[in-house]
DNA sequence: CGCCTAATTGAACCAATTCAAACGCTGTGG
DNA sequence: CCACAGCGTTTGAATTGGTTCAATTAGGCG
């Protein structure tokens, strides 16, 4: 997945989403696709699940999928590209509450308040699939399968505020950032030694509370120590068991 | 789990779970009042919920209602105390993830992971609705009220990081801690200007990521600002729009 | 090319921590 | 009954990690 043009300001899109055709094939990386799976491919469940899918996209860079207050009708599986959710307080100070990768879900949190509580911003070409939250809940009635799919997600999100957590210093926040991003990636398919930070270190250290010369200053500091290779936004792992030890109170294991 | 009597050093609790005849008033102040409410109190589904709940406890304070890695079977409502979710990482360090007041639920959490990532500790003396989970899952296939309520319940939790967000001083994070604190008895129909803080200082700074002593030097300006009275943990509000003021980028609103 | 924003790097500063000491409350044991 | 130990809390003084301020460099795009 991930377009092929990651870089912003493409005329149009670049690969527009072509591959409606192979469904089963498509949906491999999907959040949903346990939940598919487990209501059964050639069932007539699945063509319910797929009637209340629908693809949009692409948001390029700086867009809005959703904003704050408006109300919740659909979660949204990111398909492509990268999202960050976050809030602004009156005073109009950003708060970055979380990225969001290929096969993630956002708009979980939408659920109690029926409204978003926060706004979400594409940091690169992205694409969705839209799940009617209501038409959700009714299947989900029918099918254990997708009610269990969806309380999972709910519960694996509550246990995500972990970066964050702590008094910690730079140095572990930042690594464990890293190794977050570098695991969250492997789970996808993709690699995790080496990827694309799709956010500005400015996001980053919003999102770890710090401040953005921090960030800049550990990443520099992690490459002199031959930790990372970066260039920009390009990151390459080159040691992911001494990153994990400086991180490690804040992974999990 | 939820002995009856939790090796603990009275000969017996004060006030054992006494209301057991009243189900319909003792549900008033549950965490699942609204589910029950929605399914209707003279339907057969009522007695399906009824029939999944088990009291247990007392806990005294320090005691475990469960602890990390234990297999995940239940949830529990509080019905009365208070309790702490902790984290501990491998060096020892404690990491304290939330308080949880009478007619707020734990456990949510561990749905994913199936096993409790987190420790439960009384900080009191506490008593529990516990609700078997996947009688409750199956339950909520059957009663569409349920199956919602589980919904917003794990949703409302996904917006509780708040007060950890952002970077913010010692004041606000302290300033809105309370008044989280007050508005959470208040919704439960306690006073929202007078209350007992059940956890320690080193609690409220573990949670709100300060050391004890900044917290205890911040409720002590508040106080000779006038904002509170405070004598050991006994807490009274005397200026909640001070209060509030001073917290506002930290709270809902 | 030149503008604009993002990123890096250096130096001064500051809020919160750490270190330290004293106080109060509670339970224990002589 | 009182002395003592242990813990939580408060308060003061010194330290520091990260921020803020400031200047420079690099990169993307009209």
């Amino acid at each position: 997945m991930q377009s092929k043009h990651p870089a912003g300001r493409l005329p149009d899109p670049p690969n527009p989403i072509a591959d409606d055709g192979d469904e089963a094939h498509f949906c491999g990386t999907c959040a949903f696709s346990s939940a598919c799976v487990a209501a059964g491919y050639h069932k007539p469940d699945l063509a319910a699940l797929q009637c209340l899918v629908e693809h949009v996209g692409p948001f390029r860079a700086g867009e809005h999928i959703f904003r704050t207050g408006d109300p919740f009708r659909a979660i949204f599986a990111v398909r492509g590209g990268t999202v960050k959710t976050r809030m602004v307080d009156k005073e109009g100070r950003e708060q970055v509450l979380g990225f969001y990768l290929p096969g993630e879900v956002i708009g979980l949190n939408a659920i109690y308040p029926e409204h978003f509580p926060c706004d979400a911003v594409a940091l690169d070409t992205t694409f969705f699939c839209r799940f009617s939250f209501p038409a959700m809940s009714a299947l989900a009635s029918r099918i254990p399968a997708v009610q269990q799919h969806l309380f999972r997600m709910l519960s694996k999100e509550l246990g995500t505020a972990s970066l964050l957590a702590g008094d910690h210093s730079a140095d572990e926040r930042v690594a464990a950032f890293l190794m977050d991003l570098a695991s969250r990636y492997a789970a996808r398919g993709f690699s995790g030694t080496r990827f694309h930070l799709s956010m500005s270190r400015g996001d980053i250290a919003n999102y770890l509370r710090l401040a953005a010369e921090t960030v800049s200053r550990v990443l520099s500091r992690f490459r002199i120590q031959k930790l990372i290779q970066i260039e920009g936004r390009e990151l390459q792992v080159l040691d992911p068991k001494g990153l994990r030890a400086i991180g490690q109170s804040l992974l999990p294991e």
